[in-house]
DNA sequence: AGTCCCTGCGCG
DNA sequence: AAAGCGCGCAGGGACT
């Protein structure tokens, strides 16, 4: 097997509708140029890819369009592009062009690129330019340099291990992205009609609040004369009725004691159902394959997590009435699988605190037990809602949230008013009761804002950003390395899924940091769901040596929670 | 008209 | 003295 150096280039980045109109490939000191795709050239083409080494930068793009256009899958990669980041410690995941090609040739090669505008879009046709074709020789010809000193660097940082998972899960990413989701529009359309129905209801109950309250300024059908999005208009509003605020923020409406406090924030909850969500997901229905693709970035965040964009899967709304929208094609299920509660069984795993390991490794439930603890009665009589609360309370204050935050979120959450006395006592009692947690999350916020970095179970490094205060990096070193952990464990399990999954057809369509939806036949679905939690439950195993990781497997018609 | 920043809010 | 972490996107407002 021999390496080789690939780069293409396309008529434009939607792998349905542009077409490859160039593949580079350096292979020892030749350096082809591949324009011409007859049935020969691709078969040789196919051999080539399937069979080497291949080195690239951003492979997910490249390996899109090859599996798209001409059913070439190379299996066996190093991707440029993601070493880079990983090199960084996730600080070039962020900042914008850090991590192109251009700026990783600079810092190995000491050369520029030539990526003008112009020219990089110009691949339309056959007829190359001069220009062109040494734009094109050039972008492949930096690579073996550039794979050289990475792989130095990733090996002294200790980074192999980790970079397997990433490269294991480019093909995956590939396969989520052309899966892409279904979108039921006949359901949008009734969902769109009752919630521009509820926001109708919202405005008028809004304005006749403001009315009845004495406001002067109304028009000839007898209601206020205001735009309630618009924040100048609300506030002068609010003036009119003797409240002196001086913004229309959330935490000004909250902290009205008056009906319009609520009114709004039902208008605004409502109208963001609509203009963010429900009006937006039409707009991304793709001409050609009639679903939403939707962009994933695979190092999208410092931490190693993916995000998602046009539109951004990972925010949809818990609203039934939304997630149904989701909805298998006639013939299929949806499968919806999520690590159940992974980021406190990491906690639990690296702080190793016995309590939240006798917890999970007797199958109990860690919430209740928070909530009994510091509510000081006994598990059994927990209500639904102190559990609720209880879970606010692991997670926040195991990330360093304060008493005071921890009271405004309890009464924003939640609606429970409780004093700043009470939310220190809340505190003080779960680290007395956690003691070797708290110990765990002493020296981890410590360590890390000495050396302005972590390190996780994996290998993984996340370096902090320079100049930051003192606590900070102590919450983002407590938080970090569950944070990045979880990304592992979910990368670790979409490639592993890539490969077993092969078989069934089935369609990746989602992947929300702890949860991964799928679409199947309905005669694969049983056995996909089987393997699915197998799989996503050994690529937690890997990590979670001492208590059991668990993913909850749902079939169904539609996305659900 | 396009860009940038801010706030607010959806998710993990 | 006090401070949970990580995102993307809509809309407003300021600016060019």
């Amino acid at each position: 097997m021999s390496i080789i150096y690939m780069d293409t280039e396309t008529t434009g980045l939607d792998a349905f509708k542009d077409k490859i109109t160039l593949i580079q490939i350096k292979e020892g000191n030749k350096i082809r140029l591949v324009k011409t795709f007859n049935e020969a050239k691709i078969r040789e083409i196919k051999d080539l890819l399937e069979n080497n080494f291949i080195v690239g930068h951003n492979l997910k793009f490249d390996l899109k369009f090859l599996k798209q256009q001409f059913n070439i899958n190379p299996d066996n990669f190093f991707d440029t592009w993601i070493a880079e980041i990983l090199i960084s410690g996730g600080m070039k995941a962020r900042q914008r062009g850090a991590a192109t090609l251009e700026a990783v040739t600079k810092e190995y090669l000491k050369i520029e690129l030539n990526k003008d505008e112009e020219l990089r879009t110009s691949f339309k046709g056959t007829d190359l330019t001069k220009d062109q074709i040494n734009y094109a020789a050039l972008d492949v010809a930096v690579l073996p340099h550039i794979y050289k000193q990475q792989q130095v660097q990733l090996k002294e940082l200790g980074l192999e291990k980790v970079f397997e998972i990433e490269m294991g899960c480019i093909l995956a990413t590939v396969w989520l992205e052309l899966s892409g989701l279904p979108l039921d529009m006949e359901g949008l359309k009734k969902v769109q009609l009752e919630t521009k129905k509820r926001i109708e209801e919202a405005e008028l109950n809004v304005k006749t609040i403001l009315k009845e309250s004495g406001y002067k300024n109304l028009d000839l059908s007898g209601l206020p004369v205001v735009s309630i999005d618009s924040p100048k208009q609300l506030l002068e509003a609010l003036h009119g009725i003797g409240f002196k605020v001086d913004s229309t923020g959330d935490e000004v409406i909250s902290s009205l004691d008056h009906p319009i406090g609520k009114a709004i924030k039902e208008y605004r909850k409502q109208q963001k159902l609509l203009t963010s969500f429900i009006l937006k997901y039409p707009e991304h229905l793709h001409k050609i394959t009639g679903r939403i693709q939707p962009d994933f970035n695979q190092y999208g965040t410092n931490t190693g997590r993916f995000t998602s964009s046009k539109p951004n899967m990972q925010q949809v709304p818990h609203d039934k009435s939304i997630r149904a929208l989701f909805k298998a094609n006639p013939g299929n299920k949806i499968i919806t699988a999520d690590y159940s509660q992974i980021e406190l069984r990491i906690i639990a795993e690296v702080s190793q605190e016995p309590r939240f390991l006798e917890i999970y490794n007797n199958n109990k439930d860690l919430h209740r037990l928070t909530a009994s603890l510091i509510l000081n009665k006994p598990e059994a009589e927990v209500t639904k809602e102190e559990r609720q609360q209880a879970k606010a309370i692991n997670f926040g204050f195991a990330y360093g949230l304060g008493a005071k935050s921890f009271k405004e979120k309890a009464k924003n959450d939640y609606e429970i008013d409780i004093s700043i006395e009470q939310a220190q006592e809340f505190r003080n009692t779960f680290f007395k009761n956690y003691p070797i947690l708290a110990a765990y999350l002493q020296t981890a916020a410590r360590t890390a804002a000495g050396r302005k970095q972590i390190r996780n179970k994996s290998g993984r490094i996340v370096r902090f950003e320079q100049g930051l205060e003192g606590w900070q990096y102590e919450n983002m070193g407590r938080n970090t390395p569950i944070q990045s952990l979880s990304a592992d464990i979910t990368k670790n399990a979409m490639g592993r899924l890539y490969n077993k999954l092969k078989p069934y057809k089935a369609k990746l369509i989602n992947a929300v940091h702890d949860e991964l939806v799928f679409e199947v036949s309905q005669e694969h679905a049983e056995t996909t769901a089987k393997i699915i939690k197998e799989e996503m439950e050994a690529a937690g195993q890997e990590y979670l040596k001492n208590i059991p990781c668990i993913v909850e497997v749902t079939i169904g018609e539609s996305w659900q929670k």
